[in-house]
DNA sequence: ATGGTTGCTTAGCAA
């Protein structure tokens, strides 16, 4: 099963892309994030046409996530049912073959300090605390999506620069680190162990593509079992050249299951 | 040195 994820920075900007981008890498499921756009105009028929079935969870302008698979999704969640009042879509999960799937675009935070930024760290807590509720370590899972943090030294181009900002602060990291000491294991970096320069996400300004001043935000977390049953990962850099790139390239892994 | 780019929605916000 091949899974990738992959922030689109508007599906409606990215679509011939992802056609493209489906045709071209043909992955099994996909969970895409920052959709902005409202279930209405999601794109659910071309997808289909293209082989693919679409789990959405939207909203207007801002947000959006979706699960695309070509398989059957089963026990569909949209949100994270934890009874906080939140607009925000953030998060979707169902069942593909026998492998729970989550789509997750976690708050960017804006600046440190800000409300913003509280409101990063409590989304983690807040993942975190549904992953505590809804699945076990031993069952096979994958949160799949832009979680807005870089995890080590090594996922950033210039870590010294970057770590007062919200996508590399301690703090966030913590966070992140909170989040996988459930018993997650970031497949990619699995699969390259102290490899560096890899990267998911370069801002458009200053050059950041074309100098490769990126950070590696965007993840593939799996439970043991699942990661386990890993082959292979990498981040599709090419998605992010050429003409109307989204500001993030997608990343993905191919498990045994 | 506080720059610069993109998308959604239409001047300002979010990333």
């Amino acid at each position: 099963m091949r899974i990738a994820t992959w922030n689109l920075n508007s599906i409606r900007a990215r679509h011939d892309r992802l056609l493209a981008f489906l045709a071209r890498q043909k992955p099994d499921v996909v969970c895409l994030q920052e959709l902005k756009v409202v279930e209405e105009r999601f794109p659910r028929q071309a997808l289909a046409d293209a082989g693919y079935q679409s789990v959405v969870n939207a909203q207007k302008t801002y947000n959006g996530v979706a699960i695309l698979s070509r398989e059957e999704a089963t026990d569909v969640r949209l949100g994270l049912s934890d009874g906080v009042e939140d607009p925000q879509a953030r998060f979707a999960s169902a069942v593909i073959l026998g492998v729970r799937v989550a789509s997750v675009y976690a708050p960017n935070g804006q600046a440190v300090g800000s409300d913003k930024w509280f409101y990063k760290l409590a989304w983690m807590k807040r993942l975190r605390a549904w992953l505590e509720r809804n699945c076990k370590p031993e069952e096979k899972l994958c949160l799949c999506g832009d979680f807005n943090v870089a995890p080590e030294p090594i996922d950033v181009h210039d870590p010294a620069a970057w770590e007062p900002t919200t996508l590399y602060h301690p703090e966030a990291r913590a966070a992140l680190a909170e989040l996988t000491g459930w018993g997650l294991v970031d497949a990619f970096r699995a699969k390259h162990p102290g490899e560096p320069n890899l990267y998911s996400w370069w801002d458009y300004r200053m050059l950041g593509f074309p100098k490769n001043r990126g950070l590696r935000i965007d993840h593939l977390l799996a439970t043991a079992p699942l990661a386990r049953a890993c082959t292979e990962a990498f981040i599709d850099r090419d998605e992010r050249k050429g003409k109307e790139p989204s500001d993030h390239a997608p990343v993905i892994a191919e498990f045994e299951v």
